[in-house]
RNA sequence: GCGGGGGUGGCGGAAUUGGUAGACGCAAGGGACUUAAAAUCCCUUUUCCCUUCCGGGAAGUGAGGGUUCGAUUCCCUCCCUCCGCACCA
């Protein structure tokens, strides 16, 4: 039925893929569509066309498409399909603009999952993690996403993970990398340490019904606190990033100004700095609040009359305190201590108590209490009866005769000494400037964000390169000698000991700097540092003098776009940006941000809610691609829902989607006959003066489609409601549909139907690529649409030449009339007074006014 | 409590700068084709009301108010819902 490469051959013109020797390249059209067939045919061909295959090309433009790399947990999911076809969308519009895409993945392959299922199986992880690798990169093609294989990273491979460590020294060297004995988040499931960030309403990130337990223990630090301004400051940077996820980050890193005032230990002589971000109430203060867990603690109870009782119920206050909590509102609980502390404002006595709300890690973990105008100290003394003194009032009012709580605002001084009459914000300025020229206080800046403790006591990860020696105490590992590779041989047990302690060829080891007996450090490093710079690996995966090579980052960097889920606004997002900043500061890289453009996708959901195993909810993308294909599955991905939004799936809809590619491939197949030496107007603009005068069939199937191109196009570059974008295409379909009798009759010349498939062809050729170079090679062409310039619309033939205005008498729709473009107002005005319907509804009343907004509506205005 | 989304037919969703609300798809109902079924094609489908088939009217985007010739869109008050943060001094 069609044209065979053969005949067009025969005419003359060359075709390098009609000897293409698969011989299903270049053969006619099959009359049924068959997903499976065609998705397998053009895969291949990809693959021997190297197609997606990008290098460095200097001079062209190029684009870098990021999407955020998946952990081999052995099947790809629903939220990696939409992740992915969004991508790919994009990556495909971009390489047919004429871009030099570069479009990577990889593996991020250590981590906890395969090591329990190592304890479970008794077998290596990285058998599970490799085979389950293997797994998913062959159903990751099955989707026919245009990545560059050739750049695939594999994060627990010792050529990536050794740059790690390296990463890690280089951190060690400036002070960045530390250790210290803290008490840490120990999830029991996991059994091992979680960082701040993965801790969640109190329990473990992967176990949402696992609390997390407290631990003191040898950790590693990266010292992020470091870069906390600078994270903030170079969010002006991020104007192309989700406000949503600049807040979060805000947030997390929680910057606040303040004052840090000494006071004193009255009776032992002992300094006591307190923060506060309320110098000016500091008049109001009639207690003093410490931690638990303040250092200053255990002098107190030395120093006690009564030693053993403060002990226990300091011991009391410690399990009430807001570590253990899991439940939101916990109690206010405290004890005295039986000291005072004096404020050196204004020389005052107060007395010290310990208060279970106060957090060791913040601050000073010490607070001044102002009852009167901290809600918190509010509700702490009038469960104690401790006194509660008023020293700020409103600006513009009087103070209420009873306190019923705190009053926080600014206001006005009162009863603050030489400060009464001050406003807040003044006061703040002058008691600040007071402290630091008295030299007991001054004005601090507080960050919430902490630094990021990265051990892991596990043995699927990076070996953390340090070495313990007797006489030399922590020496790194030279950067010569890393990597530190993993032991390959051993038994896993998950009894919460670093698995690597139990290795004695592993921790056995020599001292790098007196040559004498040492350990290995038997911690692993949190996942999370994989992941904070795979992206930079992508560009020249193989260099094995540095971590990245620069000409290439040069070249590719920044990321044009980063696409992946919100669920790591604060994780993955902030420590990535925190590695860009040290790579910058040690010369790696000259720029402070990675990624100019983040886009974070909606989740696939089913019935209410996220798929997931438990709740038996999961839909198996293999399975789909089986049933539909995987054209069918992108398209439906990009379908339901616009990407920022929540995709709830439905087995109905999918069938759907299936139906409309089954539809397209048909029509385009009855129709696709002798268009081989006929040659379409398609992005040729200005269209040359001789191109033919069009019948009106011809117009509006024309117009139809250059408007369903202009349409995709301009979404394209912005929104990406994909959506509508598909919507429209169906639309196009639908016109077809309905010209049905004018194709067949011949009233449409071929070149202006094959023009109108070029157009659907190539706007399908971003959603559903499989059936898109099939239907290009239908309808005459050779090759991946991938290669074919993404034509630009006509905006002459796009244009209406008639339009329906609706007609408002008061504001209500009375009816429409048909006019030109480009016809007066005054015709306009005209034709809609001597409207038949019109005149019904102005009969017997005064026109007012009439309104009429050009290309939009009439609005005749009646008294 | 604080911060940020969102609320439109039976369902997913359109309406991009204030200008025809419900595009497109799903589901449902009816019809054609078929011995039959599947597939496909055609028609109907916001609600209510009037009407003898033609056709016509009113209401309608969470609720109430405001601005405007005109509001899903802008402003105010409130309700619901989702997400993030949450004793951070």
């Amino acid at each position: 039925m069609l044209l065979c490469y053969g005949e067009r051959n025969a005419s003359g013109r060359p075709d390098s893929q009609a000897a293409h020797r698969d011989g299903t390249i270049g053969r006619p059209m099959d009359t049924n569509y068959d997903p499976q067939k065609i998705e397998a045919k053009w895969q291949k061909f990809w693959e021997e066309q190297k197609l997606f295959d990008a290098d460095i090309a200097p001079g062209r433009r190029k684009y870098y498409v990021l999407e955020m790399l998946p952990y081999p947990s052995g099947d790809i999911h629903m939220g990696h399909v939409r992740n992915y076809s969004i991508g790919d969308a994009l990556a495909r519009y971009m390489s047919m603009k004429g871009f030099n895409v570069l479009h990577p993945i990889g593996w991020d392959s250590f981590g906890l999952p395969a090591e329990n299922a190592a304890i479970k199986h008794q077998r290596p992880p990285a058998e599970f993690t490799f085979a389950y690798i293997d797994r998913m990169r062959r159903q990751l093609k099955r989707l026919g996403v245009s990545y560059d294989w050739r750049r695939e990273v594999t994060t627990c491979a010792p050529e990536y993970y050794r740059w790690n460590q390296w990463f890690f020294l280089k951190m060690y060297e400036r002070g960045l990398a530390y250790r210290k004995k803290s008490r840490v988040n120990w999830c029991p499931q996991c059994e091992t340490v979680l960082a701040n960030e993965q801790v969640v309403d109190g329990c473990c990130w992967r176990h949402e019904d696992t609390p997390v337990v407290e631990k003191d223990l040898e950790q590693w630090f990266l010292k992020i606190t470091d870069y906390a301004e600078r994270l903030l400051e170079d969010m002006k940077e991020l104007v192309r990033w989700p406000e949503r996820v600049l807040t979060m980050q805000q947030n997390w890193i929680g910057k606040s100004k303040g004052t840090e005032v000494g006071f004193s230990i009255d009776e032992l002589g002992l300094p006591l700095r307190v923060f506060t971000t309320r110098v000016d109430t500091i008049f109001g203060c009639t207690v003093v609040f410490l931690a638990a867990e303040h250092p200053l603690i255990g002098k107190l109870i030395a120093a006690s009359k009564e030693p053993e009782k403060l002990r226990s119920e300091v011991e009391r206050i410690k399990n009430s305190s807001v570590h253990a909590r899991v439940e939101v509102n916990l109690e206010k609980d405290g004890v005295a201590t039986g000291f005072h502390a004096r404020n050196p404002y204004n020389g005052e006595l107060v007395p010290i108590w310990v208060a279970n709300f106060v957090l060791t890690e913040y601050g000073t973990g010490a607070v001044m209490a102002v009852p009167a105008h901290d809600q918190r100290d509010f509700e702490f003394c009038t469960t104690f009866n401790l006194p509660i003194r008023t020293v700020i009032l409103p600006k513009d009012g009087e103070p209420k005769a009873k306190l019923e709580a705190a009053f926080t605002e600014f206001g006005k001084l009162v009863n603050s000494g030489p400060y009464t009459g001050l406003t807040s914000e003044r006061a703040i300025e002058r008691m600040t400037h007071d402290a630091e020229a008295d030299g007991f206080g001054k004005g601090t800046i507080q960050y919430r964000i902490k630094d990021w403790g990265i051990s892991r006591q596990r043995y699927w990860g990076t070996p953390i390169p340090m070495v313990y020696c007797d006489a030399c105490g922590v020496v790194p590992v030279p950067a010569s000698e890393l990597p530190v590779l993993l032991p390959a041989d051993i038994k896993l047990t998950g009894t919460g000991q670093s698995p690597l302690a139990s290795v004695g060829e592993f921790v056995t080891t020599t001292c790098p700097k007196c040559g004498g007996p040492a350990r290995r450090e038997t911690d692993t490093m949190d996942t999370f540092v994989d992941s904070s710079w795979y992206f930079y690996r992508y560009t020249d995966p193989k260099t094995d003098s540095a971590p990245i090579s620069s000409e290439a980052v040069n070249y590719w960097f920044p990321v044009d776009q980063y696409i992946g889920g919100i669920e790591h606004a604060i994780l993955h997002l902030i420590y990535m940006r925190f590695f860009t900043k040290v790579m910058k500061d040690i010369g790696l890289v000259s720029f402070s941000e990675p990624v100019a453009r983040l886009f974070t996708q909606g989740m696939v959901i089913k019935d209410g809610s996220k798929m997931s195993k438990s709740k038996g909810n999961v839909v198996d993308p293999t399975a789909m691609f089986e049933k539909y294909g995987a054209d069918t599955v992108r398209l439906y991905m990009l379908f339901a829902a616009p990407p920022e939004k929540d995709l709830d799936w439905s087995d109905t809809g999918i069938e759907g989607a299936s139906r409309f590619l089954n539809r397209v491939y048909r029509t385009i197949s009855k129709y696709a006959e002798n268009f081989g030496a006929v040659e379409s107007l398609l992005g040729k603009l200005p269209r040359p003066a001789a191109s033919p005068e069009y019948t009106a069939e011809e117009r509006n199937l024309l117009r139809k489609a250059h408007q369903v191109l202009r349409h995709v196009t301009k979404d394209m570059e912005d929104r990406w409601h994909f959506n509508t974008d598909i919507a429209l295409t169906m639309e196009l379909v639908n016109e077809l549909t309905e010209m049905d009798a004018a194709i067949s009759e011949g009233r449409i010349r071929t070149e202006v139907l094959k023009e109108t498939l070029e157009i659907l062809v190539l706007i399908l050729a971003l959603f559903a690529p499989h059936i898109a170079d099939e239907l290009w090679e239908g309808i005459g062409h050779s090759g991946a649409t991938l290669r074919v310039a993404w034509p630009a619309y006509d905006p002459v033939l796009a244009a209406e030449e008639e339009l329906e205005l609706p007609v408002q008498v008061n504001g209500k729709l009375r009816t429409r009339i048909r006019v030109a473009v480009d016809a007066s107002e005054d015709d306009i005005r005209q034709f809609a007074v001597a409207d038949e319907k019109v005149a019904q509804y102005i009969d017997g009343h005064q026109v007012v006014r009439v309104i009429i907004v050009p290309q939009k509506l009439i609005n005749i205005v009646v008294k």
